[in-house]
RNA sequence: CGGGGCGUAGCUCAGCCCGGCUAGAGCGCUUGGUUUGGGACCAAGAAGUCGCAGGUUCAAAUCCUGUCGCCCCGACCA
């Protein structure tokens, strides 16, 4: 391709609306642009890069038995309605306006309705079916740039399978594929043990990126064997331990201490003979949470402890229930002080479990009760995980500390079950000649974000560094001045040595344009490999190799490039 | 959906607070000339319904109301 007919619009400053580097750098590079809030046009080389991450995708899904197809981004509303979507998705589904149609954000409906009507016998499974196409979603807020748009290119697959064993074997297949595939795109990446959460199912997995333009907070170990959303992240923190004689109750004066810490300090006591109350709602329910020492409360886990959506209580309504604010409420006697209507739930972090001789607020403004047994003087709901883990705790594999880090979501595998099956009715027959539903799993990639991605992993001051995995091209040709009759000659016979050698190449053969802006471009274009030809060089019989993420320079001489840039190529 | 910001030439922005002559700059683009190893120089030129609608006014890019679009933070994210 040449730069002097191809489309390729750099642009040197720096567009306004792009916060993040891969977004500005795909701006910048004559990468995309953007059509509306969320919607990109992907220009040549932006396109071609895609194409790369495409075909590796497709040789690793191959290469697991997966059978590519292709499915309408139009399916039927009442589809969607029998799965009971068209509400779970809301605002996020398309609407198509004078038809009962919409855009699909996602393609287990049209899968499940495929398998129901075409899968009968359990001798037709297992199946994986994938696609490579074209999403919509009506993101409330789309953002960093092609990372969350509107309108997406996605790699999903769907296993049918007809037992739950094969169900595991499709899964983990597919998580093999997945590193595989990140692996050869260059890519830095972790996996992330996340919650069945309210899709059901027995198992889910995403493939994560470490990057301050993720929307994700991840727990990570030193050497990536642990790493999880923190929501459901764990450590290894020593519990409060039950003292062998367990003291008399007794409440002391603590005017004006509130936190944790001035308690601490106030009673000469140690933080983990301290526990915190925090009141939050779950759904109508008051629920006072007990913490160890200065825990912090983790929204996310108090909601899958309760099962019901949780916000924390307002201080007005605390004072009304309890009689004291918040930094004076406890366990003991909460229940018998508040109006039967309140009905408090009590529940405490597992750190505490079975813990005596704690202190903490008497229910009464500006009191503490010291020496609370919790199985003595209260009688606690239930014992969870309620704990946000802080960096540099112990791994709960025991590989060292962890680290707390933003993340994006490359890619998610998930055991789907029978949920649409039974939805949809899609059955099989087993070989006792019983109807079963089909176990379904589904495994999706975000092929932008794969690109956008690596830019924010592999980039300069410059520009980009291409990865030789996803470069829209190899080589980057440049002719130093071709004013000169001997420099355009050579550039042009190298240009047609490369194109028939099949080396990918991109000739900056532009005339009118100076030496610096061709290296200034070549540079924020980022492809691995520079090749200059110029007319110092070429006056010894040589060309020039720069290499884009180091910086380093080669002269060859021009009878031997070919063969040199053929194992470049191939290294 | 809550909070904040922005909308003026293809791009980056000034002008708006405090209304007033023909709406500006840099980059890019066109033409001619000079240049050619790190985003060159000179000259001439093309290019804007000042997001849109309504209002106030002798007069609106500027003030008011509404509306649409875009960005950021938050909420949401099967």
């Amino acid at each position: 391709m040449r730069l002097s007919s191809g489309f390729v619009p750099t642009v040197k400053e720096t567009p306004a609306d792009a916060v993040i580097p891969s977004h500005q750098l795909m701006i910048r590079a004559g990468m995309i642009r953007a059509l509306a809030a969320g919607i990109y046009t992907y220009l040549p080389l932006c396109y071609r890069s895609m194409k790369k991450a495409m075909e590796i995708i497709r040789e690793e899904m191959d290469a697991i038995g997966a059978q590519e197809l292709h499915l309408p981004a139009l399916s039927p509303i009442e589809l969607w309605e029998e799965t009971g979507r068209v509400k779970a998705f809301g605002d996020i589904l398309f609407h198509v306006k004078n038809r009962p149609l919409v855009l699909a954000p996602t393609h287990e409906e049209v899968i499940c309705w495929l398998a129901k009507n075409h899968v009968s016998s359990y001798k037709e499974m297992p199946q994986i079916w994938y696609q490579i196409q074209t999403k919509f979603r009506n993101e409330p807020r789309p953002r960093s740039g092609v990372l969350r748009g509107r309108q997406f290119t996605m790699k999903d697959s769907y296993s049918l399978d007809a037992t739950w064993e094969g169900l595991d074997k499709s899964y983990d297949l597919h998580a093999a594929a997945y590193k595989k595939i990140f692996s050869r795109c260059g890519l830095k990446f972790f996996v992330v043990g996340a919650s069945s959460g309210a899709m059901g199912g027995t198992g889910s997995q995403e493939f994560m990126m470490e990057s301050n333009a993720g929307e994700d907070v991840i727990a990570v170990s030193a050497d990536n064997s642990y790493a999880a959303n923190v929501e459901v992240a764990t450590s290894r923190m020593a519990p409060a331990l039950r003292e062998a004689v367990s003291a008399p109750l007794k409440e002391v004066h603590t005017p004006d201490i509130k936190t944790i810490d001035q308690v601490a300090a106030f009673l000469k006591i140690d933080h983990a003979r301290l526990a915190k109350s925090v009141v939050w709602w779950a759904g109508e329910t008051p629920v006072l949470a007990l913490l160890l020492g200065n825990d912090e409360l983790n929204e996310a886990k108090l909601m899958t402890a309760m099962g019901a959506e949780v916000r924390p209580i307002e201080p007005e309504k605390l004072l009304q229930l309890t009689g004291a604010d918040g930094g004076s409420i406890g366990p003991v006697g909460l229940r018998e002080r508040t109006p039967a209507s309140a009905a408090f739930k009590i529940i405490a972090d597992n750190r505490l479990k079975g813990a005596n001789n704690l202190t903490s607020g008497a229910n009464r403004n500006d009191y503490h009760l010291m020496n609370i047994d919790l199985e003595r003087d209260c009688r606690i709901d239930g014992y969870f995980d309620l704990r946000t883990i802080q960096p540099g705790e112990e791994s709960p594999n025991g590989t060292g500390p962890l680290r707390v880090v933003k993340g994006v979501e490359l890619g998610h595998i998930f055991k789907l079950g029978t949920k649409y099956a039974d939805a949809m009715g899609a059955k099989f027959l087993d070989e006792h000649g019983k109807e079963q539903p089909i176990i379904m799993g589904s495994y999706g990639i975000g092929v932008e974000r794969i690109i956008a991605c690596h830019i924010e992993q592999n980039h300069d001051e410059q520009g980009i560094i291409w990865d030789k995995a996803l470069a829209p091209f190899m080589f980057h040709l440049i002719a130093v001045g071709t004013k000169s009759k001997a420099v355009a000659e050579a550039a042009e016979a190298i240009y047609a040595q490369m194109g028939a050698a099949r080396l990918e190449v991109l000739f900056d053969d532009r005339g009118d344009v100076s030496p610096g802006f061709k290296f200034k471009d070549a540079d924020l274009l980022g492809m691995p490999y520079q090749v200059i030809v110029g007319e110092k060089n070429l006056a010894q019989g040589k060309v020039e190799i720069k290499e884009r993420r180091s910086g380093e320079r080669t002269f060859v001489p021009k009878e031997e490039l070919l063969e040199h840039l053929r194992q470049l190529a191939e290294a």
